[in-house]
DNA sequence: TTATCTTGTAAGCGAACGCTTACTTTCATC
DNA sequence: GATGAAAGTAAGCGTTCGCTTACAAGATAA
């Protein structure tokens, strides 16, 4: 007997099942990822996916931890120290949105999704998140004031919370349209409306 | 035998059903939206559901008929034939975000879950609501530029769904937030970023 | 009254899903 | 080379879900 097998350490095997999480999800939608389906692509049986994850839940919260840190580190390499705050701020828009388009609207489309899961535990990550994500636009924002680029009466709460507007109804139209046009094309007119809306002069 | 039953007409079950459905999902999110689910809340068997509509889709797919006239009938209501373009626009904010806060984020939260819905056809007639909406938008965007409080060099339609991100981010925050606070007081604060962002004069 | 259409129930089918169990195979280490 | 931990398989359990079927009962009109 014996079908010969591809035996991997825990290592690998969990890198390989959240990459296959998230690859269904981009191909085929949030509901096509089952225990099974990720089995399939990473080439083992539904048993072996227990070997590495306790459930299905810790699979698809440790893939919300990798969306966040891959997020957050290529808005962090955006963001650099000597230059302007809205100079960062667009290059971070930029860089968001080309995250996104990269990874066919996982990283935020998820997230909506993600507030319709069942049990408890997920839609507070997700919560988190975006506590992280808005916390990091506030404090390039707060540079700006800083620096006499944003208006200094601007609420940076709710500035952040336009700024991810911006993105969240950018990759829902994108999404919706068969991913079409592509994103770049639409960047540029957004952040004019947005920067006129926070900046100092006009 | 035979239970006592309170037969209705097709017209006043259907009506109920789709109630029963948005209930549900404002109360207890889209995986729990099953026909049993709904026979339960309407008071009939799972059965009888099916005398009235085909599948659970076609209830899904009513049900966005159903928000979409509904929030469009509101919208514009809000849009007054007699009043600047940009008032009409900060009453139309008031109204969306009012009408999501008086759903429990059902109208435009359903959307990116939707987006992940199985089959062919909700992703396409979410995606029509949507247009409809920015449509809408368009038009009172261009009331003002002929009126002249709106830059002539804006896009109206990266400003529309600028507009749709305001909502969107809102709305998103705030379900995952447990629906605090209160949306109005997060308004002003919007409506002026936007504003700004669009407005001739500074 | 009787015939017919509509609305309802009770029961269950078949598929999918998350997860478990019993057992086997690989591999590093002594 | 024996041993034990780690990684795998095959099978299936229990549940849920969308939907169907066979049949009963209320409504309506001749």
């Amino acid at each position: 007997m014996a079908i010969r097998v591809d035996r991997q350490s825990t290592t690998v095997r969990r890198r390989q099942i959240i990459d296959a999480a998230r690859d269904i999800i981009t191909s085929k939608g949030m509901e096509s990822v089952t225990i099974d389906a990720i089995a399939e692509a990473v080439g083992v049986t539904e048993g072996a996916i227990y070997r590495h994850f306790q459930s299905k839940r810790s699979i698809l919260s440790s893939l919300i931890d990798d969306i966040e840190e891959s997020l957050m580190s290529t808005l962090r390499d955006a963001r650099m120290e000597e230059s302007p705050a809205r100079e960062n701020m667009e290059r971070i828009l930029e860089a968001h949105l080309s995250d996104v388009e990269g990874r066919g609207a996982v990283s935020f489309i998820i997230i909506a999704e993600a507030t319709g899961f069942d049990g408890i535990g997920l839609q507070s990550r997700v919560a988190l998140m975006l506590t992280h994500y808005l916390e990091f636009l506030q404090e390039v924002l707060e540079d700006g004031k800083r620096e006499g680029s944003i208006r200094p009466d601007v609420d940076v709460q709710a500035a952040a919370t336009a700024f991810l507007g911006l993105v969240q109804s950018t990759a829902t139209l994108w999404a919706l349209n068969s991913y079409l046009p592509r994103l770049a094309e639409r960047r540029a007119e957004m952040w004019r409306i947005f920067m006129r809306g926070v900046a100092s002069q006009a």
